[in-house]
RNA sequence: GCGCCUGUAGCUCAGGGGACAGAGCAACGGACUUCUAAUCCGUGGGUCGUAGGUUCGAAUCCUACCAGGCGCGCCA
């Protein structure tokens, strides 16, 4: 016996399924296979509540006029009593369906029982996935795109997770190569200036300023002064000191951003273990590695790549691409179902070589890699220059600091990860209507203060009951329990399609139509029975409201 | 030159084969003896970059072109 109650929607698609059966068993309607079609809610009310285009997929198959398929299918549908008020075809041949008020009222006794897990699922079935995000080299401190990139991965973690996913979220160090080298000769330079030393400070060195209070904070710990005569030895230790520096500047950022990692990998350790040599015997073994004027390559164009990549230079040091081909064969080890990688839109370019690797590896499980554009920084409308070398850049320190952890998630999650963002600090910081993350955290807060008051006056919020749905009539109350039945829908598509930003525009539609009740109606009154049937109500648009919010990394505030 | 992303209302963006294209902001006009006005109600506003094509049906798919962004290393 199953306790959970199936969504209309899905119990239309079942329905119709089944009308489909008996017509073709009657011999009414023949056809070979069930082409795809959809049950969705129609833009305009008066097409009803539910809708299928059924008839029309069908018209090809089965030969025959949609709106004369249609008639077969109603004829031969079989609803449970209380749940279709009226079907009618429409248009082309859709079918329109609408739902009975009474039959939305169900979604409370979910929510109810569910309580803080309603809008989860089992998409997942308890598989594993990893979401690599953020990922910055520790050369420097975070900036405002990385905070996107972190919104995004800490939110679609969330996500998945309540999509019924086992996930790791992971943060890749990249702690090998010249960069560290840089690294430690940029802070050899500014201790010399900072005895006094003019130098010249090297083209290709890390510029900002966090380099100069680093430099003095390496003094002030009482380290050893840098030498007069550099040598490339002196600056290995400096680099690697910079880096866990810098490495614990980021730490603490993400924390104060909300984002925390289960797992943090080095780069380093790939070597240390031997995966670098590991994977390279696996791509030889399978005939995708050649040399070539000196140098290894793997043949990626096998896969589709637009010419072969270099793994090991001719100088016998290997490349980048060889650590991430080697992270990835051991991403793969630990049956991940699926990989999650999301990187900065400039590395777009790096995609199809390291999917052609995965592919070579022979990996089990997907690897999908997310794209998220660059943000445009604004203040007052106008262009912030973001520049490493001119020391302009905005960090995500700053941006913290300023804005606030809840606006600048929120703000990172309205868009799609594929669509630019323009990011105004101005306007981030305001609490002004132009930002919605206060539309929607105040509903939740406005709700709070609602059951404090109920509290204050003994009024109790009641266990959802049949007695109480036919005082929720009103079609305010019909479309919130509507929304209600639909979230758990939103997060799954959500989950399936990785795309946050759903839950986000979910939510500030719920808040609005939230607001918009509240204003036209009171909560508390001096109908009591009435008052309790709107607390129940409510209850579960907070319920709702909270749960959507936690996935996104942002406050449900009690008051504000 | 080649490749990827984007082009939808004045602005920022949803919608990514279905029925007359949506939201927020901005503009304009209204609503606080009220459970929080960080709110609500109303009005105006669009050849969905352009041109072809596929389809019963295209903002959505295909092709070409235009515009913006980003990539095309034995860099990371």
């Amino acid at each position: 016996m199953k306790k959970r109650i199936m969504h209309p929607k899905k119990q239309l698609r079942e329905i119709l399924i089944q009308s489909l059966e008996q017509a073709r068993g009657r011999g009414e309607l023949d056809f070979q296979d069930l082409p795809g079609f959809e049950v969705e809610e129609p833009k305009q009310a008066e097409h009803g509540d539910l809708a299928t285009n059924l008839a029309m997929v069908l018209a090809k198959p089965a030969k025959m006029a949609p709106r004369k398929i249609a008639e077969i299918i109603i004829k031969n549908l079989t609803a449970p009593e209380g749940m279709l008020q009226k079907v009618e075809i429409a248009g082309p041949g859709f079918i329109n369906f609408f739902i009975e008020d009474s039959h939305w009222h169900r979604v409370l006794f979910e929510i109810h029982d569910q309580g803080p897990a309603y809008g989860n699922c089992d998409l997942g079935a308890g598989r594993k996935v990893q979401v690599e995000f953020v990922s910055a080299n520790p050369t420097g401190p975070l900036h405002i795109g990385h905070g996107r990139g972190a919104a995004l991965g800490d939110a679609l973690a969330n996500l998945l997770a309540a999509a019924g996913y086992k996930v790791v979220r992971e943060y890749y160090i990249n702690d090998v190569g010249n960069q560290i080298n840089t690294l430690g000769k940029s802070l050899y330079f500014r201790l010399r200036e900072l005895r006094g030393e003019k130098i010249e400070f090297p083209e290709d060195g890390y510029q900002g300023d966090y380099m100069k209070d680093l430099a003095r904070n390496y003094l002030a710990a009482g380290n050893p002064p840098p030498s007069s005569a550099p040598t490339e030895e002196e600056f290995v230790p400096l680099g690697r000191y910079a880096g866990d520096v810098i490495l614990g500047g980021i730490k603490k950022d993400l924390e104060d951003f909300g984002v925390s990692f289960d797992r943090w990998c080095r780069e380093t350790d790939l070597y240390r273990q031997g995966l670098v040599e590991k994977s390279f015997a696996r791509l030889q073994e399978k005939g995708f590695l050649y040399e070539k004027d000196g140098a290894l390559w793997f043949k990626s164009t096998a896969f589709g790549d637009d010419k072969d990549r270099v793994v090991r230079r001719s100088t016998g040091v290997t490349t980048y691409f060889a650590s991430d081909i080697a992270y990835h064969f051991f991403k793969f080890q630990q049956d991940y179902h699926l990989v999650v990688d999301i990187w900065g839109a400039d590395h777009h370019g790096y995609v199809p070589r390291l999917q052609a690797a995965v592919e070579a590896l022979g990996c089990q499980g997907q690897l999908q890699v997310i794209l998220v554009q660059l943000v445009s920084l604004l203040r007052h409308g106008e262009p912030v220059a973001m520049t490493t070398r001119g020391g302009t850049f905005v960090t995500l320190r700053e941006v913290i600091d300023e804005v606030g952890k809840d606006a600048a998630r929120f703000i990172f999650l309205t868009r799609r990860a594929d669509a630019h963002l323009d990011f105004d600090l101005e306007v981030a910081k305001t609490q002004s209507p132009e930002n919605p993350v206060y539309y929607v955290q105040y509903a939740h807060a406005r709700l709070a203060s609602v059951f404090r008051q109920a509290g204050a006056q003994d009024l109790q919020v009641p266990k959802p009951a049949p007695a109480l749905f036919p005082l929720m009539k009103l079609p305010e109350e019909i479309s919130l329990l509507k929304m209600l039945a639909h979230y758990p829908e939103v997060v799954e598509a959500a989950a399936r399609n990785l795309e946050p930003h759903r839950l986000t525009y979910f939510l500030t539609e719920l808040a609005s139509q939230l607001h918009s009740y509240y204003y036209k109606h009171r909560f508390i009154s001096e109908d009591l029975p009435l008052s309790r049937a709107r607390l129940c109500l409510v209850q579960a648009v907070q319920t709702v409201l909270a749960h959507g919010l936690r996935l996104l990394g942002v406050a449900a505030p009690e008051t504000m």
